[in-house]
DNA sequence: CATGAATGAGATTTCATTCAT
DNA sequence: GATGAATGAAATCTCATTCAT
């Protein structure tokens, strides 16, 4: 009964090498600084070890980030498929987004991966297309998919073209960003959390009505 | 009185280093592996010579990045300031959008800059955030309000609270910029363009009534 | 009394990597780029047995170099020792250094390891001189003074001296190889095999009368 | 009037290098162990200039010999246009290559070089060939061939098909060169130097007769 | 001012060897 | 005995920066 997943979690080396990029990533490190050898004494493990395991620094670092991300899509996966009304888990959704934040950089990286944005350096980034094109994810349209249909269940919102909902979600998803971006960078916006959420909600919905 | 003019156009050579950055940027290039040679190469000229006007690569890549910002900056100014209704500037900001978008990661750099985001290489970062510092550039910020105040003297808008104007318009920017995204990336969505800019249009007056 | 056979046969796995660099060998690899784990790989043995049997990666590959040429030494001599004319001799010599030739790099390293050349990395020059030494073998030398007595005893060379005699041999050989190397690389001589084996064995006949 | 030479000489660093790498050569370095910086420190310059003038270290050992080697084809070359009967010169031939042969490795890899044999790294062998093709270097044979010219138009020899005079030719040379190889190993031959440069001339002769 | 040859710190990657299982 | 995961020393190569001309 050991490991019943079928894709097999990565051996612990290389998730103590995952571990060690991502709490890198999350606490400001330039993502394309990161030494080989940052990560290797960060996971207490060989420099020479990294590469029994992968085959360069490149897929170390687009392999861990896709790996956070993966769990961060997982944790949205939960939010939506749980038990709650269309507002309630769009409340829950921007405050998973708050929690996550707090790791600096990586909401950044996923927002960025997520878009499709380029900004990674090009040969990382080709890393990361290249892993997410052989799991076919669609994921993330998926979970807004879904969650969109609640909401046109619900009779929240009549919109049904899929790529205007899509279209519309991301939007107030960014704007909201905008917000915690901002406060990031200490710039206190004259606008509370609870406001920002109130009038993200509201765009939300009417503009898909 | 040394200074009298704020942005004395840059020497010759300047303004040839920053061509060819914002062209191998164009050319998609990963910013973060531009060397110094390459540039001067493009540049045609010496590559000590970059060290007369600089005290580093980054220096360089970072002025020649908001050098081009500071143009396209300019431009949405001018069609802010031209006349035309605010629907008729909405839509003329999203055509602007389309256009530079061609030239592919200028944008994204644009947008990524603007919003504060960090994947540009730390130091690089730095570098920008210093400059726009010492311009004390709201330039940005001032662009959007002016173009707001113009959407509630026509009566479009009511929503006066200038943080919920700049999260609704970030809002639809991004929305439409996504749809751009999704078009150069070769997922063509059953959409036309004209449609993802009606729809955008509306979402940001209805957001911000 | 500890070793009576001086060559008891090696251990299978022994045998096993013996074969997997010959082969490599063979196939043209570079002798001083050759990895242990290729070895191993090849040997289908794990790459940790390697150094049950030896203490270094140089210590197999000269050991292997050796236990071929020493098959080839033995071919050698059995050639010498059959029966047939001085003359039929020589033929076959000639015969079997162009069928082993074909397998290309062998021979070369055959020659070298013979004549004592050095461009085999000089640690692993280092083994084969030890292993030679510790067998004592004057093997080779044997043959040729062997073969060469035949060849006085038969009237039909008179040169008595054994250095002179050698020289001699190996002069010829040598011109002949010269031939299969070019032939080998392409470079058709206006000469045929038969032709050559004719006139290496004309003139190493004539120049020890 | 600086430089009039056609093939304009190598930059004094790159002669540096060559030097270098011909003293450890010679010196009885294992030419596949031969470290960048070793090169770098004893031509007195940085590691890095070495990438100025070269791409990869294969290339900076493979230009380095051949640079050596040319400089011995001219030796050679000279001493066949000198004057001198047939005999002198076949003498010369020999001592020119005792004298070399104290330059332990040099020679060697000179006869390798010549007869195209394999014993350097695949990939510095490689470079070899490339660099020879791009000089269209018969070179040498262009040496023999008049060399032996001369034999015919003294009378000493009669065989006309230059194959075959070729083949005697390397035949003798590499006959004395395993004299020397074996006096350099300290097995101290019953047969003085002179002896053998008569024996090895006589063969010769007598082989193309 | 302009140049580009020279530099060397530093990053990635390889692979022989060890050793716990 | 057999294994192969782990190791880290060592080697190649890059490139920002300097400085003599």
């Amino acid at each position: 009964m050991e490991e019943i997943k079928c894709s097999s979690a990565p051996p612990q080396k290389v998730l103590l090498m995952y571990q060690a990029v991502i709490e890198m990533v999350e606490e400001g490190f330039d993502v394309n600084k990161i030494k080989v050898s940052d990560i290797t004494a960060r996971a207490g493990i060989g420099k020479g070890t990294a590469y029994e395991y992968f085959s360069s620094k490149e897929e170390i670092i687009a392999d861990a980030i896709l790996y956070d991300v993966q769990g961060k899509r997982e944790q949205l996966s939960r939010i939506v498929k749980e038990d709650g009304s269309f507002r309630e888990k769009f409340g829950k959704i921007l405050d998973y987004m708050t929690e996550v934040f707090r790791e600096k950089e990586t909401f950044c990286l996923l927002v960025r991966i997520s878009t499709g944005s380029y900004e990674i350096s090009e040969s990382l980034h080709r890393e990361c297309e290249k892993r997410q094109q052989d799991k076919g994810c669609r994921v993330m349209e998926d979970i807004v998919e879904c969650f969109m249909r609640q909401g046109v269940a619900e009779g929240v919102i009549k919109e049904r073209n899929p790529e205007l909902q899509k279209m519309a979600f991301v939007a107030q998803v960014i704007a909201f960003a905008s917000l915690l971006v901002r406060r990031e960078k200490g710039e206190v916006p004259p606008l509370s959390m609870e406001q920002g959420k109130e009038f993200v909600y509201g765009a939300f919905v009417k503009s898909l009505n």
